[in-house]
DNA sequence: AGAGATAGTCACGTTGAGGGATAGTCACTC
DNA sequence: GAGTGACTATCCCTCAACGTGACTATCTCT
């Protein structure tokens, strides 16, 4: 019983390719101007608009703090929009303006593209199941990726 | 040609996996005192003993500034030690001390439990075809995970 | 022998995350 | 319907992590 080595543990595997995939996007998106959280941001935004900082924060896994600052300078660059939340008045809406529609839509391909690359050593039906796979893992190990409008879309 | 959502990029996924595996990791080693870094230390070093700090700092993405207080603190503990190199003088030799190979087998048990719970929602199969497909994902994307002693052994 | 590169170490500045506190608001209770 | 506890967004402050640059000793190549 000799221990695996370092690289046969799948928690070591799962974390470098955590680490890669972050480091690689963050220098892809420089040109843009902005971060893998803000794609996050504009993205969640496109899925579904107005949410509250909170509702932008907890699926993004940035701390509450930090996200006033995220907000601050997608408004400032005239991307979204604080407005007054319909419902809560302690919150704040968080909409999406037309520029940040736009993009949003560059930083996807951008994305799609580097996605595209990394998993190009896979067939396209084996990168079918990695994905797959790695959507029944998270799911198992409760990283919620259950915050498509409608399921969780409580704007209480 | 609406952009996926969030959480349909493979490129999400693997972060959030990533991250989640850290954290959790962190957790769960804390009871040993040890970081995952320092875990990985000892990997490698039950590899390979006796690497210098550079070649300890590589494969596990650390500066080497910062290696300098890991060894420090394994060092402390009596669970490494540092000798001369037998070839270059400029470095140091990591050797694992007995304590060092005790902690790492109960560190093992611990990772492996982890993996194993994590990797409880897929059969058997698809746990050993999802970890085949990470492999195969971070050698294409050039993830050095080729520090198998004899690959990659020089000790220049 | 000399020039350039490398290993390890230290000192320094910068950054980022998180804790605590606060104002405004909500929701629930008595 | 007044009061209590919880929650949103914000600010301030602290602390740890990171990277840079500099320095010594050593190696390698010419």
């Amino acid at each position: 019983m000799t221990p695996q080595p370092l690289y046969g543990h799948p928690a070591c595997l799962m974390t470098r390719l955590g680490v890669h995939v972050e480091a690689h996007l963050t220098e892809l998106l420089v040109p843009l101007g902005i971060q893998p959280r803000h794609f996050g941001m504009l993205s969640l935004l496109i899925e579904q608009d107005g949410r509250s900082q909170h509702q932008l924060a907890e699926p993004l896994n940035v701390h509450r703090n930090v996200m006033v600052g995220l907000v601050d300078e997608l408004e400032q660059r005239g991307l979204i929009e604080r407005r007054r939340h319909p419902v809560d008045r302690r919150a704040h809406a968080v909409h999406l303006l037309p520029a940040g529609r736009e993009l949003h839509a560059e930083a996807d391909a951008v994305v799609t593209e580097f996605e595209a690359k990394m998993l190009g050593g896979l067939s396209a039906e084996e990168a079918a199941t990695f994905v797959e796979l790695q959507k029944r893992v998270s799911e198992h190990v409760g990283i919620s990726h259950e915050l498509h409008p409608g399921l969780r879309g409580d704007l209480r």
